[in-house]
DNA sequence: CGAATGATCGGCT
DNA sequence: GCCGATCATTCGA
């Protein structure tokens, strides 16, 4: 079943980030559906985490869909190139989101295939944030959309496949090195042995 | 208006 | 392992 509004709410975000394991993300663009389970993420706490936009509640255009309510997309792009999809979390003013790092692929995998121009199945089709979004058809066009109303084309599952804490892998988060002492917050989450996710630092 | 900068990936060595 | 791609966003002038 579709996640529902209070999973989003919760003002700590390091435990969403954690709960989204074992958690499916599905997209249905033009009744075209595909979908995959959600083996890492990534936390970022809004004013307080130097590795966020919204660090010292930096407000702009583009960050100001991470003000809202939780259970929208925050999509950006990265390295002029990459589209990266985000949760936002937290009460409304909270700039919380949760990185999607890696998926394992569940459904329509001849589609993401074809998305990422890869031939044979293989974990770089959905390994890190950039490959996911492509392999899902996401895109910055849908940052600002709607997880939780009943039309909308990308919504995230839960298809009771509880993850327990022993499955677990904490580390330092990726690619945030000028992040000063929030660099070192092992704010990073993936599933043991879950082939689906690049090694940890 | 111009310049710098990434929450990265994939190809090549 | 290293390196170049490639551009929206941001900030300062």
């Amino acid at each position: 079943m579709r996640l529902e509004k209070s999973f989003y709410l919760r003002d700590d975000v390091v435990q969403i980030s954690k709960d989204l394991l074992g958690k499916y993300l599905v997209t249905e663009w033009d009744q075209v559906r595909t979908a995959g389970k959600i083996v890492e993420t990534e936390a970022y706490r809004g004013p307080e985490d130097k590795a966020s936009h919204a660090y010292g509640n930096r407000f702009t255009s583009r960050t100001k869909v991470m003000y809202e309510e939780g259970g929208l997309a925050y999509v950006y792009l990265c390295y002029g190139i990459h589209h990266l999809f985000n949760v936002v979390t937290g009460p409304k003013g909270k700039p919380h989101a949760v990185l999607i790092r890696a998926l394992e692929p569940v459904e329509s995998l001849d589609l993401m295939l074809e998305r990422r121009g890869i031939k044979k199945l293989q974990p770089r089709l959905t390994a890190g944030p950039g490959s996911l979004s492509k392999a899902m058809g996401i895109q910055t066009a849908h940052s600002g959309f709607s997880l939780l109303e009943g039309d909308s084309p990308i919504w995230l599952e839960d298809r009771d496949e509880p993850i327990v804490p022993e499955q677990i892998q904490a580390s330092p988060r990726v690619g945030v090195d000028y992040a000063e002492e929030c660099a070192l917050w092992n704010w990073r989450f993936r599933i043991k042995n879950s082939k689906w996710t690049s090694l940890p630092k």
